[in-house]
DNA sequence: CAACTTCGTCAGCAGTGGCTAACGTTAGCG
DNA sequence: CGCTAACGTTAGCCACTGCTGACGAAGTTG
């Protein structure tokens, strides 16, 4: 199947991650603005690898880029993770509320014996 | 090649996440413990596939599964995505600080450069 | 203009992964 | 015991994707 419905992107943020090569290059310059260039000398693959990474990353709206004569200067981009934090902290909230939940609903009944992990 | 390097909890739930039915069930068993039947019914493929969605998420630590006779319930894992979360707050403070620093720059300093390789 | 630098794009290959259908396993019931 | 219910597991198919090598585009310099 070729389709691809409406743009998500949570779903665009979370697979471009996905990639561990991605993440590293997300950390590279998360501290400092690159060219394609050196981003690409940081890694054992190729440069077109690494310049296909830094498009998806670009795509997904998870990097900057700026132009600088024939330099492109990359840098990471901190809104592009916002949905994703939201994600996280939904998905948290409502686990441990249903943690808790279990919880009491098993302090109330008689002896349920189970060894649930602490964690 | 069937290199496959150390166990990565981050990757491991980062490429759980990246799969959109994935994130479906989690989202179902963050509310409420459900038996795997009816986390299947929830969707339109086959019980077979849901099935083996549930098992790569309790591998990778996101799901919490218990036995009930033939039945097995389960239930979001909050704890899960604690690593996610640091990889996350890292990345936002970083490329905020940068940022920010791409700013002050901009404001009156001269060029930066330099830095080579990375992790 | 040509030559060179920096970088993206295309084609094709190989590995990954989600899916279905068929089969195996475990627990409860009569 | 057989029978059924509720699951997991396996084999194989097919789409997706990260990779390399070759090529093209755009900007700078002489």
């Amino acid at each position: 199947m070729v389709l691809s419905g409406p743009p998500d992107r949570l779903d665009d943020a979370l697979r471009a991650l996905a990639e561990p090569r991605r993440r590293a290059i997300l950390r590279l310059v998360a501290d400092q603005e690159l060219p394609a260039g050196q981003i690409a000398a940081a890694f054992e693959v190729s440069r077109t690898a690494v310049s296909q990474h830094l498009t998806v990353l670009k795509t997904v709206g998870l990097l900057d880029e700026r132009r600088e004569g024939t330099r492109r200067l990359y840098r990471t981009r901190p809104e592009g993770l916002a949905e994703l934090r939201e994600f996280l902290d939904d998905l948290w909230g409502s686990a441990l509320d249903t943690a808790r939940g279990l919880v009491e609903e098993q302090a109330g009944l008689p002896a349920r014996e189970e060894v649930r992990d602490a964690g």
